[in-house]
DNA sequence: TCTGGGGTCCTGACTCAA
DNA sequence: TCTGTTGAGTCAGGACCC
């Protein structure tokens, strides 16, 4: 969270609950809650005698950026999507921690055990963070949605060693706002009838959906805070940052936001992606990679019970410009071969030359298995058997146990491995 | 600073069919 | 048969989020 920096100070105190004490939560059934410094947090967790210290947990490569750090490391400048090799020079007697997707995912488990313990109107947005209806769990457990609130920083803090910050507000915006105000190891309530105290005073950076490009757009015309937004008219708002965002913003600046908290979330693409250590002008080295990302696209695809139609290629070349191509199939697919033909073929017929530092491969269009499409020509033929049988290796030996003969050569160095964040 | 990886959403250009 | 319109689908790129 990091839009807290640009506060108006004294706006935050007014709101904080301290000592059992808050504002009037009356109506305020939404709770945002957000784990302080999470990888960071469970590294050290994991290993106490790093309290004391900076940690930063990232990518370690010559590549690497950092995924979090803890709040000693952040009093030295270190941030979050800072390369690491910057972090390095800000805060070099930090311990420097490559990220165990595995152990955050666990404990995010556990956290969302909480959460769901409480209500089941939960809707998480990543590993470290979620959206709580508590409207209809405050009579059984007999207490206001800030009480709520206090017993869920209390429970997982308990429970898993690692404190969380709550906003508690009408809408999920403002409890959005309102958790990352407070970090960390806070909680802040605003009151249904001062969500606009609370807004106007704010600069138009914490609106939802305002980042470095929209922000200079509405500055450049002299909207600098969430009240010059809430006071342009909605045409001129357009004019200036499109229809769509528009849209979404004015209501938003006026307190507005009827969005429900919902438990359940439909994925629209599936993908991966690697950075290489050094640029690869080689066409050979690339296509091998295309597979591995195909094999991983796939494997994640058929784990979650989805196919698509779409296979997109991403290249960033080493100038920083970024490519996509794409291509739409008849019939939706979870087969690493045939994302692997389409992938391997926009790159080798759509794709200019040039220095390549990334690549990526993309399924949009999901569909659930099920929805299995009558076609008595279907391509994948004793593919799909293939790597069903082969998912079913890798579960039972290990992910290396089956790969294709191409991969066997030499892999080209990439930045680290990373897993794909579970959303 | 010199820029990861996994995503979503929007916009505009283009094509194709009715 | 030709032309213009409209809407859907596709594709590419950009901005944003965590």
């Amino acid at each position: 969270m990091g839009r807290s920096g640009d506060l108006p100070g004294g706006l935050v105190d007014r709101f904080l609950a301290r000592d059992g004490q808050w504002p009037d939560d009356t109506g305020c059934s939404v709770l945002h809650v957000d784990m302080d410094a999470f990888y960071a947090s469970v590294e050290i967790r994991e290993r106490p005698e790093l309290r004391d210290r900076p940690v930063v947990v990232g990518g370690v490569g010559v590549r690497g950026v950092v995924s979090s750090a803890n709040y000693i490391a952040r009093k030295y400048g270190v941030r979050s999507a800072m390369p690491t090799a910057t972090a390095r020079r800000l805060c070099p007697d930090a311990v420097y921690i490559p990220p165990t997707f595995g152990l955050y995912q666990e404990v995010s488990a556990g956290v969302l055990a909480i959460f769901r313990s409480v209500t089941p109107l939960v809707e998480p947005l990543s590993l470290d963070e979620a959206f709580l209806d508590v409207a209809g769990a405050l009579r059984r457990l007999a207490q206001s949605p800030a009480g709520v609130g206090r017993l869920i920083r209390q429970r997982v803090e308990a429970e898993h060693g690692i404190t969380c910050s709550v906003g508690v507000a009408p809408t999920k915006f403002v409890a959005k706002l309102a958790s990352g105000l407070c970090k960390p190891d806070g909680m802040l309530v605003v009151p249904k009838g001062q969500v606009l105290d609370f807004l106007h005073p704010l600069p138009v950076s914490a609106l939802w959906g305002v980042g470095k490009r929209t922000a200079e757009r509405l500055h450049d015309v002299g909207l600098e805070k969430v009240a010059d937004v809430a006071a342009a008219p909605l045409p001129r708002l357009k004019r200036i940052i499109g229809n769509a965002l528009a849209e979404h913003l004015h209501p938003l600046a006026h307190g507005y936001d009827d969005r429900a908290v919902i438990p359940e979330s439909v994925e629209k693409s599936i993908g991966a992606e690697e950075t290489f250590e050094v640029d690869h002008f080689d066409r050979a080295i690339l296509t091998r990679e295309l597979l591995r990302l195909s094999e991983k696209t796939a494997a994640t695809l058929r784990r979650r019970g989805l196919r698509g139609r779409t296979v997109s290629i991403k290249v960033r070349f080493a100038d920083f410009t970024t490519i996509t191509r794409s291509k739409t199939l008849l019939v939706a697919t979870d087969v690493t071969r045939e994302i692997y033909q389409v992938a391997s073929q926009l790159l080798a017929e759509q794709t200019p030359p040039g220095a390549v530092r990334l690549i990526g491969v993309r399924v949009e269009q999901l569909d659930r298995d099920g929805a299995e499409q009558l076609l008595l020509d279907r391509p994948d033929s004793g593919w799909r058997e293939a790597d069903q049988a082969a998912d079913r290796a890798r579960a039972k030996f290990g992910l290396g146990a089956i790969r294709p003969a191409s991969l066997l050569a030499a892999a080209p160095e990439r930045s680290g491995e990373t897993e794909p964040k579970p959303r």
